[in-house]
Formats: C-alpha cells, structure tokens, sequence
DNA sequence: GTAGAACCTGACATCAATGTGAGGGGCAAG
DNA sequence: CTTGCCCCTCACATTGATGTCAGGTTCTAC
C-alpha cells in the first residue's frame, strides 16, 4: 500500500509515517517512480509505534525497543538496560500522575453545592 | 525572599519562576528597586505547581486548578468541568502508561538468558 | 491527453517549558 | 568606591512530534 492508505489505516499522519522512517522506526520499498511501498504488517507497527509515542517513549527509545518486542532474542544486555530505564520511567509517571488524579478527585468531590 | 532563595527552596529555576509569574500562577511583591518579594506561602504554591507540571498539566490548566485546591469555594461549574477534563485526561494517561509498562515488563521477564 | 488526486522533497512554523546570553542596576563587605 | 553577587528585562535558542506551504512529479479516470 503507499503512504495515504498507510496513513488512514493508522491514524497517523502521512508527514508522521514520514517522520517515522526518517528515524528509522518503518522502512518502505520505492516504486520505480519513487513512491514508498508498504508491507501488509507495517500497519501494526505504526499502531505499536503510536502506542508507545503515547505512552511518552521517544523515537529514540522506540527504535531501541520495537525490535525487541518483534523479536525477543534481539534483546542484548543494552537492550535490557533501555527497557528497564523505560520501565522505570513509566513507572514514576504512572504513581505522579496517580497523586495527582486523586488529588484532583478529592477536590472535585469537594466541590460546594450547585447554586442553581 | 528573593528569587533566589525560591529557587532554591523549591528547585524550581530562577527562569521558571519568572515564567510561572507571567503565566499567572505566582505573585511577587516589588521592593522599591523592583526586585521580587516572596511571602513564605508561595514556597508551597511552587512545589505544588511543580507537582501539577511533572504530572503533564500545562499552566493554563494550573492556574484554573490551584485556586480551587487552596479555597474549595473558589470551585464553579466551569472550573469543576476543568477539573473533571484534567482528571479523565490523566486517567487516560495512567492507562496508556500502565498497559506500556506492562508490555515492557513481559518482554524484560522473557529477556535471552544472559551469555556472560 | 488532460484534470485532479496523491505523491515526492525540503524547509519553515508551532507549542511549552526551560536554557542562555546580553546589557544594566542594586546591595553588602572590604 | 570598588569588587562580587544577586537581581532586572528582553530576546533568542532548544527539544520533539507534527503542521503546513511551495514547487514539482506521478498516478487514475475520463
């Protein structure tokens, strides 16, 4: 498939498929005339990749990441390291933004009586 | 106090105090010579900004927030409705990030055996 | 073959919080 | 009064993912 159908089946903008592949997260064959060619499964890796953009992982750590969620046995000891890093990180994010939701409730449920 | 002493006390930077000051969330008296004077409240008020931020609320959503948190009867049904918006928001955030983490905890649990 | 949609590259714009530097004033200690 | 540190404002830089525009090529349908 070429890039707007790529696009509409993800949800991502063609300019972030664009972006996607210039740092280096999905590769695409070129036609003759240069237009980029999707394979079939690179629909779910761009629904992965926005999981994780989501989630506030960078290109960065994507790039070290996907290959080892496609493939376990690509996980080396560096590889390990980022996960964890990445796991930890989330994992502050998560109880920050637990603290603050619930602070958030509290004062919602807190709120004085309608006045009208 | 003085800036620095803010700065110090609440490990905001200088710069990110002023900027909090011209997004509305804190006020600073003026000496005479125009350098900014804070009354020992604001320390908290700081910390509590600080919280808000990390948590991935932006300054427009803080400043709508912290009054309620500090005056529970500052609380209209606008301001409820923004609170309400920041909570789902966050909820959805945790959710994201806790699916994220978990994907990321099976694949450091299936992690090769270590070759050294 | 021609119109219009979809594609290409390249480059500049955006947002938000923060960094950084310039150029100048304030204040305490020697 | 000078040295040194703190403060002031203004303004431009940064980061990362994405938007947007320009100028040009390709594909599809008539």
């Amino acid at each position: 498939m070429r890039v707007g159908e790529l696009s509409q089946r993800t949800g991502a903008s063609v300019r972030s498929l664009r972006y996607y592949e210039e740092r280096g997260l999905i590769e695409a064959d070129r036609s003759t005339s240069g237009q980029r060619q999707y394979d079939a499964a690179v629909v779910d890796r761009v629904l992965l990749i926005r999981q994780l953009l989501t989630a506030g992982l960078g290109t960065a750590a994507i790039v070290d990441v996907l290959p080892c969620m496609a493939e376990p046995a690509s996980q080396t000891s560096l590889l390990t390291a980022r996960l964890v890093a990445e796991r930890d990180r989330l994992t502050d994010e998560i109880a920050q933004r637990v603290a603050t939701r619930d602070a958030l409730e509290q004062i919602i449920g807190a709120a004085p009586p309608l006045q009208g």
